[in-house]
DNA sequence: TACTATTTAATTTTT
DNA sequence: TTAAATAGTA
């Protein structure tokens, strides 16, 4: 057996940790040590040279971004494709094997998964119908306690009230919600990882079958688990099964969402005999970013410690650049960029991170002037449009009609007349006998409600069963486009004025050739609609559809994670912003915020920019700030101020912010504004003054943008442009 | 029902 | 400051 592909170009530490044998093994993987190469090769390992069948391995990731890169990866090394290898998220893999044993899981065969936004309609929806308060009780503290919970493992019996009256109410509350989950079939995200471990755990057969299968579990950014999903890791593995886990402690940074790096600890009580390989070698950053790195992470206590190291050169020195305020932070971000872009460097290799989204405003203006091209990360996912809910909502309807939620939703879009008054009907009659809005507004159609309303409901209880009717048999994207037509949905968005309403049909036949290239699995026994509704809710897609050009990428620290690139902004380090105020007072949410820094940091390959500001607008306020204490924590040799502190105690105004300052305080007439004049607007684009009033630092104008459509501007803030 | 005025609150995000 | 949610009005 010739094991030099797996082997080769590998250093010792990956290579003992790939060839290890078959015992319990974590592996500490330092950020850009190569940790998704040894997961790629150890399957490889096992599958080539140890012999094993795919169908033996588990390898569990996070996002299905990096399973599917995954399977790639190791497919390129194999040179054979691994359809029966088991890779995905956790929430992916649970989901598959409540699909396959649904009836040992006590669901629906058809039950729907919901994301959290539907999660957060039914929590309201759920306050109404008890006719709690909720300012008192606020939705999204209910929606964060239950999922807290679940992942936890907790369900409402577990929970006691610990004599609190407040807490009494909430565990009644997540009662009431598992009940309305129950009879809408209706499964969160949480609910998915929640109810595989008690399947395996409730099914002594199943569970055997399973560990039977599974010998090889391997598990991507370890330090990222959640109870349940360690839990469920345990459970799987057994006294036989070998877990190989790869994480970083230095990189947790979502505890906040259930996250605990004590796993990375327990994993080695929990599984005595653990062999423990560290990876420290860095083949991404200089050394000088690695040594930042390593002396700010210093200052965490309880890190299992570890010190990347490089073979590669000392580097440039990190530039620290202290702003006058956020605009002067941009102006100079985006002159550093421009000189990197005249180097003839790519965009796409250059990248900005916040700590907030809230300070992407300033530097997107920065670069919109510039005409740098840029993509910020995040925002709203494909299946996460409103417009496509709504589709998927009737398609939903259609597979169950015992869908709640769903049915809440698009009963009266497009308007069809069944007002607020009419739902409320079916709301009570639901309530009163405990069951399905469907139900209900059958039940109501025919006895409570007037002629008009009960004429709608009946129309529309009829439009879903014609629906159903008529797409039944058809392929999955027929069903697609003959819904979103039949609906009334496309007329609907086309009667919107302006780009907006375009934008909307164009997604909803987006939705149809999402539907026509998305391939379902034979293996599954579920429909093809099904399969797709569960897709839709499991993975939202891609923010922003224009990755392919080259531009400078924008995006949260948070959001930086597993990515690199040669030239990084670090912007907005002050203590109040990075570290957060709110994590400032509480020890173990700074060290948290250390270890975003760390992330931050060290996705850099060659250049960093740290800037602060020592102004910032922030909710409106001017607030003056010290740079942040992370850079503090930077040994001097590696730094270099790029001006000094001093010199910029006085406002350095640019030619270009004279301007603006001059141009948004002065009196309307002075800028020429007159009805029918043409403006430019920074991110409206050109428009046509359409109306105007008031005076001074309130005056408004009413302007009429082609892309954008009609605005009322305040002009002080919106420092239109006359154009001729 | 749609548009407008007012209030409120403001990390980080994947599934 | 501003975006989003809510309340109020035509």
């Amino acid at each position: 057996m010739d094991v030099t592909p797996i082997l080769e170009n590998l250093n010792d530490a990956q290579r003992q940790a790939v060839t290890a044998p078959a015992e319990p093994t974590l592996v500490i993987a330092g950020a850009g040590s190569g940790k998704t190469r040894v997961l790629v090769h150890r399957a490889a390992w096992l599958i080539d040279v140890e012999g094993l069948s795919p169908q033996s391995l588990l390898a569990v990731t996070f996002t299905n971004k990096a399973a599917a890169e995954m399977r790639g990866r190791i497919e390129t090394l194999l040179k054979l494709p691994v359809q029966n290898l088991w890779i995905g998220t956790f929430h992916g893999l649970a989901h598959r094997m409540l699909r396959r044993h649904w009836r040992e899981a006590g669901l629906p065969q058809n039950f729907q998964i919901i994301d959290s936004d539907d999660q957060l309609r039914l929590i309201k929806r759920l306050l109404k119908n008890l006719e709690i308060d909720d300012s008192r009780w606020v939705p999204r503290e209910i929606q964060w306690f239950i999922n807290a919970q679940k992942d936890e493992g907790l369900r409402p019996q577990h929970l006691d009230d610990e004599g609190n009256a407040d807490r009494r109410q909430m565990i009644s509350l997540y009662e009431s919600y598992e009940e309305i989950c129950e009879r809408g079939g209706l499964v969160d995200f949480a609910e998915l990882l929640l109810r595989a471990h008690e399947l395996l755990r409730d099914n002594a057969e199943l569970l055997a079958h399973y560990r039977r299968r599974f010998h090889h579990l391997l598990v991507d950014e370890f330090q990222d688990t959640n109870a349940i999903q360690y839990a469920w890791l345990r459970l799987l593995a057994g006294d036989q099964g070998v877990p190989f886990v790869v994480g970083d402690d230095d990189q947790s940074i979502y505890r906040w969402r259930g996250a605990r790096v004590e796993h990375i600890h327990r994993f080695q009580t929990d599984f005595p005999g653990t062999r423990v390989v560290k990876l420290e070698q860095n083949y991404r950053s200089t050394a000088t970013i690695l040594n930042a790195a390593n002396a700010i992470i210093a200052n965490n206590s309880s890190r299992l410690g570890k010190n990347l190291w490089t073979e590669g050169a000392e580097g440039e020195a990190i530039r620290i650049y202290s702003a006058y305020n956020e605009r002067d932070e941009a102006d100079f971000v985006i002159g550093r960029l421009r000189d990197w872009i005249d180097q003839g460097n790519a965009r796409a290799d250059s990248a900005i991170l916040y700590r907030s989204n809230a300070q992407s405003r300033v530097l997107e203006e920065g670069l919109i002037n510039a005409r740098i091209p840029y993509r910020v990360y995040g925002g709203l996912r494909f299946f996460e449009r409103s417009e496509i809910k709504d589709a998927l909502a009737y398609l939903r309807l259609i597979s169950n009609r015992d869908d709640d939620s769903s049915f809440e939703r698009i009963v009266n879009k497009p308007t069809r007349g069944i007002g607020a008054r009419t739902v409320e009907l079916m709301r009570s009659y639901a309530r009163a006998n405990a069951c399905p809005l469907w139900r209900a507004a059958g039940a109501t159609a025919s006895n409570d409600l007037n002629g008009r309303a009960a004429n709608a409901v009946s129309a529309f209880m009829s439009l879903i069963e014609r629906m159903a009717r008529e797409t039944s048999g058809l392929e999955l994207h027929d069903q697609v486009d003959h819904v979103i037509y039949a609906s009334g949905l496309v007329d609907f968005f086309k009667k919107d004025k302006g780009e907006k309403g375009e934008t909307r049909v164009e997604n909803l036949l987006e939705l149809v050739s999402a539907a026509k290239s998305f391939q379902p699995d034979p293996a599954e026994e579920m429909s093809p609609l099904d399969e797709f509704l569960s897709h839709a809710a499991l993975e939202a897609g891609e923010g922003q559809a224009e990755a392919w050009e080259d531009c400078v990428q924008l995006m949260t620290m948070h959001s930086a994670k597993g990515l690199e690139f040669p030239l990084v902004f670090m912007c907005g380090m002050e203590d109040g912003l990075f570290p957060h105020q709110r994590s400032i007072a509480d020890p173990s949410g700074l060290e948290e915020e250390r270890r975003l820094c760390y992330v931050g940091i060290t996705r850099a390959k060659q250049t960093l920019f740290i800037t602060h500001a020592e102004q910032r607008r922030l909710h409106g306020m001017d607030n003056f700030s010290q740079p942040s204490r992370f850079i503090g924590e930077i040994p001097d040799e590696h730094v270099e101020e790029i001006r000094p502190r001093v010199q910029v105690s006085r406002p350095m105004r640019s030619a270009e912010s004279q301007t603006r300052s001059r141009r948004s305080t002065a009196p309307a007439s002075e800028l020429g504004i007159r009805l029918g004049q043409r403006v430019r607007h920074k991110k409206f684009g050109d428009g046509v003054i359409l109306n105007c009033e008031g005076q001074g630092a309130h005056a408004r104008v009413e302007v009429n943008f082609e892309a954008a459509g009609t605005k009322w501007l305040v002009l002080t803030y919106a420092n239109l442009e006359a154009v001729s």
